[in-house]
DNA sequence: TACTTTTGTGAAAACGCTTACATAAAACTG
DNA sequence: CAGTTTTATGTAAGCGTTTTCACAAAAGTA
């Protein structure tokens, strides 16, 4: 029922291999032929199958996306990006979400190989830097087809990534909080990831050099579900209970942040007079939010489409930058004090 | 370099056609000789090429995901929750969002029916229910394969679908508001999906019941960007300023009634003494809020489940129902007196 | 034991396309 | 105009699977 090039073929009264040639422009046709052909191939609607071409082709025009969850809201925008720069140049989007679980990825690697992608990228918070297996995961990949990392690095040769300097805006997020006179900061982070490590880092080197004794440094390991800003509140509520005492809050991500503005609210306490607070992605949240949320602006939509850049010249042979590094830019609003 | 089946039979000293039914489980093979190729194939890490594959086979194991934007909140979440019950039967997921664009929808159809996907499932307000456009677009899928709605309906016999009753839990929403002493209500919607005209209704027939006055019928389309609190909250100072009256607002999603509740904010409104709030979808926008935003549950992993769980069996060849419909729930928090 | 059925296996065709090679016709050369 | 290059096209060999068919060996039958 389906037609086949052969079909075409015959009605069109050529061969086989001008009508393969008609539809990918490839060789010489006469104008004549390719309009005959042409004619025939729209007269009935016939659409070359995707699995017989990939077999003689070398690549099957698609792109695995791999993310934990893509459903989370830093992901889910990081995908829809991808998935349009990819498609505006022809490629398809495999979409894999792990969901955090060992095995499904495992799944997932398997298909994603026999499905001959020609490329895999890694979005999201989907690997844990401190993973020896995350690493061998990425190996394993980077042996078969280019590697992409969005907001994380590798060095390996065939792994690219493009990257927000998370280091850097977390550094200058946490100084204008420090100089607008808040030495004692509640930092709240719930990935490990390496954006997450480098987050964090980029806080501590700011309360180092502005020599915050350590009794001033708040820093917690949020692990509950990460879409319960009620949760997260309850657990900033506990930390103070616990002793910790700080009047400004950061988060690694808005939701984060959003919890630090719902436990102040609990508390009576006035943002920003009595207390500041951050958030990281400038995502919906932060409007959504009273007061609307200071947050960091990690250029999600200029790393996508470096990474897909990138792709699409590495994969047509030519030499690429292994990293290409943004710089993110805090977003002041109604929560911090500057 | 890749292996390939007769690679492995070679090693194994077996035909290809063994080793084909060792991998698949099909006809009967010795427990000798299916230890001896396993270990083979375990051994070299062969994977089977899926493009040949897919071209002997009829199923390629691949169902489209269709939507427009898969960034926004109900979308992200639906994609993820669909292509997770897909993995877990062995589907892979292609997903293609159109970006609300005529001509990239075209390209996605030729797309997939070229990769001979098993089924198309549509998700998110992708489209309009006055469209002839989009139902001419379904029915020529629904030609070659099941179609799968996720949350819309359309009468086809290869058309297949699982929705929440949007009228009965809008309806819902509306008598409670109206119940509790508020008969003016300003109804926000951005979307005329078939979902967005199901609440529409519901809202309406509240109303009518009620013998509301169309004076205090407040219904306005909001066509601005989706993700921009702030201009749903100018928008609505507008409406205000125009000379609507309400003390009521229902939003067809989280976003909107999150304006609704800014522009409260600003107005200096009490909410709920002075104000009311529901929105929809039950998004985590709804705690991210203050006060926490009433809204309505609308199921989605009950649907997205049973959307799956039809198209599994539809493809088994089953008898199945053309239609399954759950029922959402209000969630009570703190933008309403009851 | 002679005959039928079942089981295990291989050879080879088919799937629908691309492409290297061959060849004939057309278009240049000088 | 003979010789060379270019252009247009067809033939047929893959690509890596699955699967039909055939057949031999093994296992049941009576």
């Amino acid at each position: 029922m389906a037609m086949t090039i052969y079909d075409i073929s015959q009605k069109a009264g050529v061969s086989t291999a001008t009508v393969s040639r008609v539809i990918n422009g490839s060789g010489n046709v006469s104008p004549v032929t390719r309009q005959k052909v042409t004619a025939i191939i729209d007269k009935y609607g016939y659409i070359p199958n995707a699995y017989a071409r990939g077999m003689g082709l070398r690549s099957s025009k698609t792109v695995g996306l791999l993310c934990a969850d893509s459903s989370d809201l830093y992901t889910a925008r990081a995908v829809y990006l991808l998935q349009q720069e990819l498609q505006a140049n022809g490629y398809e989007s495999l979409l894999c979400c792990t969901g955090f679980n060992q095995d499904v990825r495992q799944d997932y690697l398997h298909l994603i190989l026999s499905k001959k992608v020609d490329s895999i990228i890694l979005a999201g918070s989907h690997f844990i830097a401190t993973s020896e297996l995350d690493n061998a995961y990425i190996r394993e990949a980077a042996d078969q087809m280019p590697i992409m990392l969005l907001n994380a690095s590798y060095d390996h040769p065939h792994v690219y990534s493009a990257l927000c300097d998370d280091y850097a805006a977390m550094y200058e997020a946490a100084s204008s909080m420090i100089r607008s006179g808040i030495p004692d900061i509640l930092y709240l982070y719930n990935s490990k990831s390496y954006s997450g490590l480098r987050k964090l880092n980029g806080f501590q080197k700011a309360l180092d050099e502005n020599d915050i004794p350590s009794s001033m440094r708040h820093i917690l390991y949020y692990d509950g579900t990460p879409d319960s800003i009620e949760s997260i509140s309850d657990f900033v509520t506990k930390a103070a209970d616990d002793g910790h005492t700080f009047h400004g809050i950061i988060g690694s991500d808005d939701a984060l942040a959003a919890g630090g503005i719902k436990y102040a609210q609990q508390k009576g306490l006035h943002i920003p007079e009595e207390i500041s607070v951050i958030g990281y992605n400038n995502s919906i949240l932060t409007t959504c939010c009273t007061p609307a949320l200071t947050s960091v602006d990690n250029c999600l939509e200029a790393l996508t489409h470096q990474l897909v850049h990138t792709l699409l010249h590495v994969l047509a042979g030519e030499e690429m930058p292994q990293k290409v590094v943004f710089s993110g830019k805090l977003i002041k609003r109604d929560t911090t004090r500057f």
